[in-house]
DNA sequence: TTTTATTCCAAATAATATACTAGGATTTAA
DNA sequence: TTAAATCCTAGTATATTATTTGGAATAAAA
C-alpha cells in the first residue's frame, strides 16, 4: 500500500469542502462528524494542506476552512503529495536523489522511475473537480494522453 | 511505498537466476553472498516464488534453484505478487471484495481502482526478460500499449 | 555409514512506520 | 467574559515489515 489513510482523508476533506464550496467556513467538528473521522487526526491534516496553501482558515468563533483554489486547478496528486511522505512505489526513490552505491548497475531501478512516472503521471492527471463530478478518467480510453497504448 | 524490501529483493534474485540460466542448481549461499542478502531472509522470499511454480529447487548437497520459466515469459507483475500481500496502491483494495460498507457512494474509489488497474497493468507489460536485457519500456513511447496517451 | 551442505519449515523478535490521542495556547465572534 | 473554533507539540498505541533463531529433512560426497 502506498497511500496512506492520512492521505484518503485528506481527499475525502477536500472532496466535503468542494461540496460545500459557497464561500463560507467550514468547521473542522462538521467535517469530522460527517467523516466519522477524529477531529485531532483531521487536524494534522488539514495543517499540511494549510501549508500547501489550498485551503484558507478563519480562526475563532465561525472559524473554519475553506478551498483557496478552484477544483478544476487542483490535482490528486497535488493534494496527496502534500500529506503523504512520499508517493514512490519503493523506498530506493523516496527523497530527491537515489542514494544507493549500486544504483548504475541495478537492473531494477529503471522499472521503479517508469513505475513512479507513471504513477505520477496519472495522478496529475485527475483533479478535484472530476472526483466531484464523478468523471475519473479511465486512462484505457483516454486518446492523447499516452497511458491507453499498453 | 508499496512494494517492500522482499519484493525487491525477490526481482533481484529472478534476475541473477537469469543471468546465471545454465539448467544447473544455483546455492541460496551463493546468491546471498553476490546480493549481500541474509541468506535466511531469502529462504523465505524464495519458498513464495517455489510455491508460486517459478522456480525449481533441489536438496541435499549440491542442492538449490533455477528458473522454471523462460524469462520472456515471467513478468514483474507475477514475480510480486507471489511475495508481495498485495499490490494495490490502497487498502481499500486489498482482498478480493472491496468491503467498506460507504464503498457505492465514495467519489474516490474509482480513482483508487484506475491507479490499481494503470499499476497493475504496466507491471504485467514488462518482463524478466526486459529486465535482463536492460529494456525495461518507456510508457511514454510504447504505441499501441494505452499509456502514452495522459 | 558418517559427514557436510543444502533446502525446507515455523515461530520469535526487532525495527520502523502509521494511526491516533492528549493537553493546552491562541484567536475571534457573540 | 465566555464559547467555539484553529493552531501547535508531543506522546502513545498499533500494525506492518524486516530479520533472526533453531532445527528437521534430504542428498551428495567422503
Amino acid at each position: 500500500m502506498m497511500i496512506s489513510t492520512k492521505g484518503r482523508y485528506a481527499l475525502r476533506l477536500m472532496i466535503y469542502l468542494g461540496e460545500h464550496n459557497t464561500g463560507d467556513l467550514v468547521s473542522l467538528k462538521e467535517i469530522a462528524s460527517s467523516q466519522s473521522i477524529s477531529m485531532k487526526y483531521l487536524e494534522m491534516i488539514v495543517s499540511d494542506l494549510h501549508k500547501g496553501g489550498i485551503l484558507i482558515s478563519g480562526r475563532g468563533k465561525k472559524g473554519g476552512y475553506r478551498l483557496a483554489v478552484e477544483p478544476a486547478d487542483c490535482t490528486i496528486g497535488q493534494i496527496l503529495k502534500m500529506t503523504e511522505k512520499s508517493l514512490a512505489p519503493v523506498n530506493c526513490l523516496e527523497g530527491d536523489t537515489v542514494t544507493c552505491e549500486k544504483a548504475d548497475q541495478c537492473l531494477t531501478l529503471p522499472l521503479w522511475r517508469q513505475l513512479d512516472d507513471l504513477i505520477d503521471s496519472y495522478l496529475e492527471s485527475v483533479t478535484l473537480q472530476d472526483l466531484l463530478e464523478g468523471n475519473v478518467p479511465d486512462w484505457r480510453e483516454k486518446p492523447g494522453t499516452g497511458f491507453n497504448q499498453l
